[in-house]
Parts: C-alpha cells; sequence; structure tokens
DNA sequence: TAGATATAGTTGTATATACAACTTAACATT
DNA sequence: AATGTTAAGTTGTATATACAACTATATCTA
C-alpha cells in the first residue's frame, strides 16, 4: 500500500487561500482583493498562475474584475435551485409501484407550420404521433403527447410503448444534447380531462419537453398530469 | 460616430469553433474533438491558447478531458433534467422589466401542530407571516406566502420587503443549506384568485419551497403564480 | 479654470518554453 | 504466455515575457 501525498496545484492554493478569506468574512463583499502582481510576490509565482487563479474564481462568480482599475469580491447572489425531471416510468418504479401504459395511438401524421417551426423543420417532413397514458397502480397519472422526427429516431413509431417508454427509446436511440422543459399549470381540455379521469375544477400540471438530437429536434411532447395526483419536487443541498 | 470592431479573442474563436460544432451535431456525443496540439497547427496559435480554450469548456461541462489519453465531447445524463428555480425578483429584472412589491402583511403569529410539524419546531415558538405580492410591469405575477422562524433568521420581521424580496434578505442573513421544491398545479381559493387578479378557470401554479440553515429549518414559503402569466423554463445542456 | 496629456497601475490576451503525470501501444525479455 | 520496458502522444501545470486595453490620478497647457 502506497500512501501518496499528491501536491495541490500553485493557481489551486492561492483560489483557496482567497476563498477561505471570502468564507470567513474576513474580505467582505465588494471588497477588494490584492492584485495579480501583488499576488505574484506574496506567493512567488508567476503572473500567469495568479492570473489563473483570479480569472476561474470570476467564472465561478466569486470575485468581479474590472480592467484598469482592480479586484473585488462578489455580491452574493442568489442561486439557483434546481428541480430535476424523470422518466415517469423510473420515477414510478422507484416508489415500489406497479408502472402500465395505454397507446391510444401511434401514427404518421403531417405537420402544420406551426408545428414545422416549433420542430424546426419542413412541412412537407412527417412525423410520427403518439398519445400514451401511463399509469400508477392503474391509476392515470401522465398523458403523453408526443410528435417524433424519424428522419433524426428512427423507427419511433414501430416500437411496443407498453414495455418500453418512448422517452426511453429516445435516449438509448440518439443520445440527446439539449432538452428543454417548460412547466405549466392549466384547466385540462375535455378530452385530456376524461383520459386522464380527473374531477371537475381539477388543475392540470404540464410539462412541455423538447429534445435535440445531432443539431435537431428529436422529439417534443406534453405530458399532463392530473394535479391531484401528481407533482414535481427537489431537494437541493449546494457543494 | 465610430463603430468599432472588437475582435474576438484567440481563445474564444476555438471556443465558439468547438461549441459550434457540437451543437450542429457534428461532433457527436462520446466522440474524440481534437487534441491540443492538432489545434495548434489548424488555428496558427500556442497551446496555451488551445489548452485555455479547452480546458474552459470542460469547466462548462461540454467536453471531457484525460490526461494521456484525449478530449470528448461529454454526455448528457439522460435521466436528471434539471429546472432551476430562481429568486422573482431577479427574474423579472432579468427581462428588463419592471420589478414592484406589495406588503400585504408582516406580522408574528402563533403556529399550530401542522405548521410546528412541517417546520420541525415547537408550537410556543412564534414565527413571522409575511405576504406579499410580486408585479411585473405592475401584474400580479406571484403572491408569496411565507413562515420565517425568527430564531434563526433574526430582523426578518423588520424589513421593508418592497426593497429587497425576503428571499434575498434570506439568503444574505443565513447561508442556505437544503432547499426543498414542490412544484404544483392547483385551482385557486378566491382570495388568492382575487390578489392575482386571475380570471375564472384559471389554474394556479403553486412552488412550496422550504429552506434550512444551521440544520434548522429557517422559512416556509407557498409561491402562487397565475397559470396564464407564469411558467417554469429550464434548458439543459451538459453539466 | 477647463481641457488636454502623460503616467502609473491594473486587467486581458497571447506566445514560447519546460517539465510532470498519465495512457496506450509496440517491443523486448524471461 | 506473461511480464517488464520503452516510446509516443496527451493533458496538467508553471514560468518568463510581451503588448494591448482600460482607468484614475497627477500634471501640463491654453
Amino acid at each position: 500500500m502506497k500512501t501518496e501525498l499528491k501536491a495541490e496545484p500553485l493557481y489551486l492554493k492561492i483560489k483557496n487561500h482567497i476563498l477561505g478569506r471570502i468564507d470567513s468574512g474576513e474580505w467582505m463583499t465588494t471588497m477588494r482583493v490584492p492584485s495579480e502582481n501583488q499576488l505574484v510576490k506574496e506567493f512567488s509565482v508567476s503572473r500567469m498562475t495568479t492570473n489563473r487563479a483570479l480569472r476561474e474564481l470570476t467564472d465561478e462568480g466569486y470575485l468581479v474584475r474590472v480592467a484598469g482599475v482592480g479586484t473585488f469580491v462578489a455580491e452574493l447572489k442568489a442561486q439557483s435551485n434546481p428541480l430535476e425531471i424523470h422518466n415517469i416510468a423510473d420515477e414510478i418504479r422507484s416508489r415500489h409501484h406497479v408502472y402500465s401504459a395505454e397507446v391510444l395511438k401511434c401514427e404518421a401524421i403531417k405537420v402544420n407550420d406551426k408545428i414545422a417551426a416549433y420542430m424546426n423543420i419542413d412541412t412537407d417532413v412527417t412525423l410520427v404521433h403518439s398519445l400514451i397514458i401511463h399509469k400508477e397502480q392503474g391509476i392515470p397519472i401522465q398523458l403523453e403527447d408526443r410528435l417524433v422526427n424519424e428522419d433524426v429516431v428512427s423507427g419511433y413509431g414501430d416500437q411496443d410503448f407498453t414495455k418500453k417508454t418512448p422517452y426511453e427509446y429516445l435516449i438509448k436511440q440518439a443520445p440527446l444534447q439539449k432538452v428543454e422543459h417548460v412547466v405549466k399549470a392549466i384547466m385540462p381540455t375535455g378530452s385530456t380531462k376524461s383520459l386522464l379521469d380527473m374531477s371537475d375544477q381539477e388543475a392540470c400540471l404540464l410539462i412541455e419537453r423538447r429534445t435535440w438530437t445531432k443539431g435537431r429536434v428529436a422529439s417534443t411532447a406534453k405530458l399532463y398530469h392530473p394535479g391531484s395526483r401528481y407533482e414535481l419536487s427537489g431537494l437541493f443541498k449546494p457543494e
């Protein structure tokens, strides 16, 4: 067994030195921090090394730099709190509940101008339209209304989505580059309401998801959830 | 009038060149990207410049580097697509819109058993209850119903929340340890509906937020948004 | 006094060089 | 066949140097 002691890089030493002063409150917000040349003398390093330390701390939001003036401790920003959106089947299974799906529709369609613009395709491209109800313990929990560009994701229309969710097929078939989510609260239409077995005066949580592969929109989906039976939750711990 | 054409730094040229290839799909996930020395030849720059470009893209999550092997396009993690929830005032200001707030209530209250359990405190602890309407361009966009434990966050009840949002005061006063979010779609109560100036048959997007400081629940908040005027959105690129 | 100019200090970028640490593949030895 | 060695290529860090761009201050000039 060998216990190696890995030396900390110099630029990291300097970064941690500065972070320590900020964390301890010794260097308060808007206060000036030593210039690159001052740090060069203090730590006996080259200016490129102090430059890297200060530049990275600036990129990370701890410092603010003004050319010709100096470097200052940044003001605290409200951190952003991520909320994760999972694949519905995984989510249900993680609760040790029974997942099932009902495929209402899976067919080729022609697109209108609005959809073509949203998916960044020509109007002559044919898409596959799938409509699926996802159930937890037999109770509807998500209505998935999806459009897929088979030029990007081939073979989509031939899948059995009672075995594997569209999302699972998509990520397996073509690795995702980018995912956009929009979460809304809406009142459901009559058909959505009945398909999800929702009561009157029940709101609907809608997630609109758009996924990119190879620089193109592979798929768009509207995921409707009954407000009384579904919620998004996330726990965020910094560091 | 002088129209200066600011030259793009070389390291940025290289970064954008690589980002373009990734975005277009030309360079797929896990695919190898040119080495630093190859980029040196291609762009006629020094290795330090290509190193900076690749290093920054790695810090930003677009690339993965392995010493002795090479640099590769990063993979997207399929199962966790974070959605960020921001401070409402920052969000409105980032749209270059006018933010304003109306404080309806800010007073000490006694808690019942349910709240005591939710905030993990004794029933004899007094909390401050604040009720604030946040407006974008004068139009209500969030009703914030908040309870704050002043044992954890002192001086909360004495703030002027038309100047600074409760959230901003909280994070400044006591650094957050943990934040929990739950997003729901509900039908608003009569008072919520009228305070947010919502129409009939309009759903409400509710975010329940609980924040911890020093191991204790510092504050809980219910953030009500009119469904027609507010949505959560997130764009997820490789981390 | 008002405006122009020089100057010193700061950050921002870029180069050429060097060596260390690591990985893979080819080769040599046992 | 298994093991050790070498070599080439890669990333990671660090230095010394250079110049450009910017800012604030002091100084000079009309």
